[in-house]
DNA sequence: GAACGGGTACTCGGATAACTATTGTCCGAGTGACTGTGG
DNA sequence: CCACAGTCACTCGGACAATAGTTATCCGAGTACCCGTTC
């Protein structure tokens, strides 16, 4: 089980929106420079997050990124599925209705639920609930907490050219 | 995030595998005619199982894969670990200490652990434990329970030739 | 009749190939800002 | 001096290529059984 690597690029750079006035806009080489990552490919991710309102875009001069919506009301769900899609880790091919299997166990659990699917499902819910439990918001304070600079540093140089 | 198709293989099997007798060994080529499954590829997935203890196999003829301990001490999280590797999902790549903003933020947080790592790492967490709280043998009597001829019926497929 | 040795068929296990998904790159469409001109 | 139109540079957004990971297949090594032979 592996998450995109986009999904954790996304997040550093939706803290940092953050952290910058809420009207201004980031062009995605800027974003991309500070962490030193692949512009092109980031502009991807950030269209990733645009699709879902995330964010919000513009284009031409001064054009760029800023958070769709207030950072408490994006969840790590919501980042995560927008990058890395929102579908089941353990997705049931019903095997166990295939081939002989399938005959054997007969109509019986025809209508009942795959028991390894739910437990599967379960286990996947709780991850879930996790991330949409923390919001960009709460991360960004947990880092100010830890550095308490940060978001002033990370303001200013966003904001000088 | 996606979890390989072969965990729902292999825990299907490894079911299976508990309601036969624990001494006879099935082979991969059984275990997957009973799902109509590739035969070499579910071998490949057994072998898998095999080095992590959680079935043993034999060769020749008579040989087979049976399970390595008792059903009861084998979860889902061993199973999962074992097909599909026990790495994180979300693995920090430290992007923050790259380019610019390592140099602005410093070494304030050179120590600290990444904040947003650590709020992927308890969600997987929960992850991990819901399914570590799984047994096989916990599925196999859900299944049972569902289905209570189950057990008996897959027992006499696979004592047949 | 019993023990032994060779052959055989069967099974796993790892090496190899096909395919899919992720990662990375490029270029066109759209947009706002700037500049120069005319009133 | 102010308004306006044309041009330009900038940015996103989606189309296209390279790479890595997953899925599938194949063949060799090893093993237990079976059969024929010998004591």
């Amino acid at each position: 089980m592996k998450l995109r690597e986009g999904v954790e690029w996304a997040v550093h750079c939706c803290i940092n929106l953050s952290w910058v006035s809420p009207d201004t806009t980031v062009p995605a080489a800027r974003l991309a420079a500070f962490h030193d990552l692949p512009t092109a490919y980031l502009n991807k991710q950030m269209n990733a997050l645009g699709r879902e309102g995330i964010v919000a875009s513009r284009s031409g001069p001064r054009g760029g990124f800023r958070l769709g919506r207030p950072p408490q009301d994006i969840t790590l769900m919501d980042v995560a599925a927008a990058i890395d899609g929102s579908a089941q880790a353990f997705l049931c091919t019903g095997i166990r209705h295939h081939g002989p299997a399938g005959r054997i166990t007969g109509q019986a659990d025809a209508r009942t639920p795959c028991t390894i699917a739910q437990a599967f499902s379960l286990a996947e819910l709780e991850w879930r609930r996790n991330l949409a439990g923390r919001s960009i918001a709460d991360l960004a304070d947990a880092v100010q907490r830890a550095n308490p600079a940060a978001p002033e540093h990370v303001r200013r140089w966003f904001d000088q050219p």
